[in-house]
This record gives C-alpha cells, sequence and structure tokens, in this order.
DNA sequence: TCCATAAATGAATAATTATTCATTTATTTG
DNA sequence: CAAATAAATGAATAATTATTCATTTATGGA
C-alpha cells in the first residue's frame, strides 16, 4: 500500500495561504490551491474532504501556531517592562514572518466557512495577555484602566504597522521596532 | 418612459454592506443582494454591470465618505493638539456607525474585485493626516521620528478598539473614546 | 386616455467551480 | 518479484451562481 505524503498537507497550506493574501477567501478555488501545491484537484479532496474542511483545518493550525509563539522565552520572574518586550516582539516578529497568516485569519473573522464555535475558541487563546496586563496593573506599573482597552492598545500599532508596511513595501528595521515599543509603552505606563 | 429609481442604488449598497460584514465578500451572491435590496436578481444588473462594478463602485464610495468625514470641523488655526483630537474622533466615529464599511474595504483589499490602480488611489487619501503629523512635529508637540510610524500609531488603537468591541459585542462609552486618545497622545508627545 | 419607453421581474441559460470517479501509478509486504 | 492496497490523476459530473432575456409593469408626455 502507499502511504501518504504528510508532507502534503503543508504544500497545500502554503499554497492556499499564498492564494489568499493575492486573491483574498473570495478569489481562490479548489483546483488553483491544487495547481498552486503541484497536485492533482482530486488529490486535494484525498487530504480534506471538502473547500470548507480545508479552510477550517488551515485556521486551526494558524491559530495554534501563533498561540505557542506568544510566550516564548517569557517567564513572571522576569521583570514586567522586560517580559511584555518580549511577548511584543514575539507577535511582532510572528506577524512578519507569519504575514500571510493574519490575512487568512482576518478574512476568516468574516466568512461562512468558520463556524461560531471555532470563532469562539479563538477568543480563548487571548487569555494569557490579559494575565499579563494585570500583572503590569497589579505592580502599579501601567496605568489603571480596562483591561481590554490596555490589550488592544498594546497591540494594535505592532499589528497595523505590519500590516500598512507590507501594503507600501517597507523595510521594517531592528529599530523601528524599538521605536514602535517605545511609544507604546510611553502610552501605557503609568504616571510617576 | 419609467424613471430609475435611484434610490435603489443605495438599497443595493446597504444589502451588501449588511452581507459582507456578515458572511464575507466570499459568501455573497448576486441574488442574496438582490433579496436583501428587495428586487429582483435582473434588477441589479440594470444599475450595476457586473457583480465586479458593484463591489468597485461600492468600494470608490466607501473611500469617498470616510475622507470627507476625516477633516470635519478642523482648522489650522486650532491648537495642534485640539485639531487632531477632532480628527481622531472624527474618526473614531466613523469606524463605529460605519463599521459594515470598514469590513467591507478590508476584505476588499484582498480580493480579486478591486484593481490596482483603485488600490493606489487609497493611499492618496491619507495624504492630508501626513500633513496633520509633520505639523505636530514641526511645533515640536510629537516626538521627531518617521512619519509613517507616527500616523500609525496614532490612528492603530482606535481602528482595533472599535473592530474588537464589536466582535465582543461591547458599548463603546464617550470616556473611552477620552482615555484612548490619552493612551495614544502620551505615547506620541514630545517628552519635556 | 393612450402610447412610448425603460424599469422590473424571475425563470432560463451560461459560466464557473466543487466534487466524484474510473483509471493509472507507486509503495509495502509476503 | 508479484499481489494488494491506497495514493494520485484529471477528465467528467454535479452544484452553484453570474448573467441574460422574454415578458410584465409603471411612468411621463402627447
Amino acid at each position: 500500500m502507499k502511504p501518504r505524503d504528510e508532507h502534503k498537507i503543508e504544500q497545500i497550506f502554503q499554497a492556499t495561504l499564498v492564494l489568499v493574501k493575492e486573491k483574498g477567501l473570495a478569489g481562490i478555488t479548489m483546483s488553483e490551491i491544487a495547481s498552486a501545491a503541484k497536485i492533482a484537484t482530486g488529490t486535494l479532496y484525498i487530504y480534506f474532504e471538502s473547500k470548507e474542511k480545508l479552510i477550517n483545518d488551515l485556521f486551526t493550525r494558524c491559530r495554534k501556531t501563533s498561540a505557542e509563539t506568544y510566550f516564548k522565552g517569557y517567564h513572571t520572574e522576569q521583570p514586567f517592562k522586560d517580559g511584555l518586550k518580549i511577548v511584543w516582539l514575539n507577535l511582532f516578529d510572528f506577524r512578519i514572518e507569519h504575514f500571510e497568516e493574519a490575512v487568512f485569519m482576518d478574512q476568516c473573522y468574516h466568512s461562512p466557512y468558520i463556524t461560531e464555535s471555532t470563532k469562539e475558541l479563538t477568543k480563548k487563546l487571548i487569555q494569557p495577555l490579559y494575565k499579563l496586563v494585570e500583572r503590569g496593573m497589579e505592580e502599579k506599573l501601567l496605568k489603571k484602566m480596562d483591561a481590554f482597552m490596555l490589550l488592544i492598545f498594546i497591540f494594535s500599532g505592532l499589528n497595523e504597522f505590519v500590516k500598512h508596511s507590507f501594503y507600501s513595501e517597507r523595510k521594517i528595521s531592528k529599530s523601528s521596532k524599538e521605536e514602535l515599543f517605545n511609544l507604546m509603552w510611553d502610552g501605557i505606563k503609568a504616571s510617576s
């Protein structure tokens, strides 16, 4: 018996991500995905029973990958600001290296492919980030305010900065990350 | 001769925006749009020669509407911070009141419907915002730095805040706008 | 009031695209 | 090395959806 080529799943995922970045969820067809992944259309259906399943599985994988990355290198023993910066830079770098995934997930969020329960799960993944923000407030290092707003403020800048840098084909330098972090930090830090 | 009901265009646009918010660009069909707009499928084609034309026209209209709103009430005679706040709040309120349009435009950006030249035009619309940011730096009220980054930082928070508030079905209070503006301002103001 | 004209309709058609399937190919194992 | 099995293929089919069109309806002007 011929075994499955598990590497094909990755090929299919990559092809889908690239196509969605280029033409959006609305613009992709199963045969295009197949040909971009260098396989036959029928083969696609050996690995994914339907288009909906393919999109959902890819969405789930993207979500997991990004969540695993956030807290790499973060420990609660670190001073708060250092820890925050590590997480913040993790997210920044992840956005850069996985730009297609961010575009894909954004598009999925308003789409007929993703089920409500899949969306619900996504919300849970930001729980650890809430904890982080709350720690900062408890240590009186951050302004005392609504955690939801603070959380969004902390990460919104990097999201949009990466997005618009890609659109305008700008390089993102190491120093620009520092600068943006400082902008954000000056906003959130407790006034002394 | 029976005249055209120009009000129908608005019905069609509204129906499209609502549907795209609910199911995304990938999920809408011409017959769905027609029935949501309470007209026959064929009638749609009296007003728009194709789906692509409909999407493009709506995109163009959304872009214009939003650009017209930004600077309402802003005058260069105002102190910089007051002027910035007016523009910033205009954008914030626009995002709230026209949430569907923001979702629609986001989705269009990665789609086969919008042409490159349409995208190019969009970039030009932020020129006045650049001017505003540069004014702030010249008056030494803002940190001296890359205008592109500063611009994105200023407006990213409100964008994401409105988006996530809608997703989580949170009300946005008057005071939360003030708070978010202050977060942002503390980030960008020149350190004294 | 009636005619001319274009809008409005929605079923029919054309195009597109998801999915299936008969056939071929590759791999494992006995 | 041959049989057994499942992957791989891509043309054929089924579904879906954009678009058209013959017919009906509504409106302004003669």
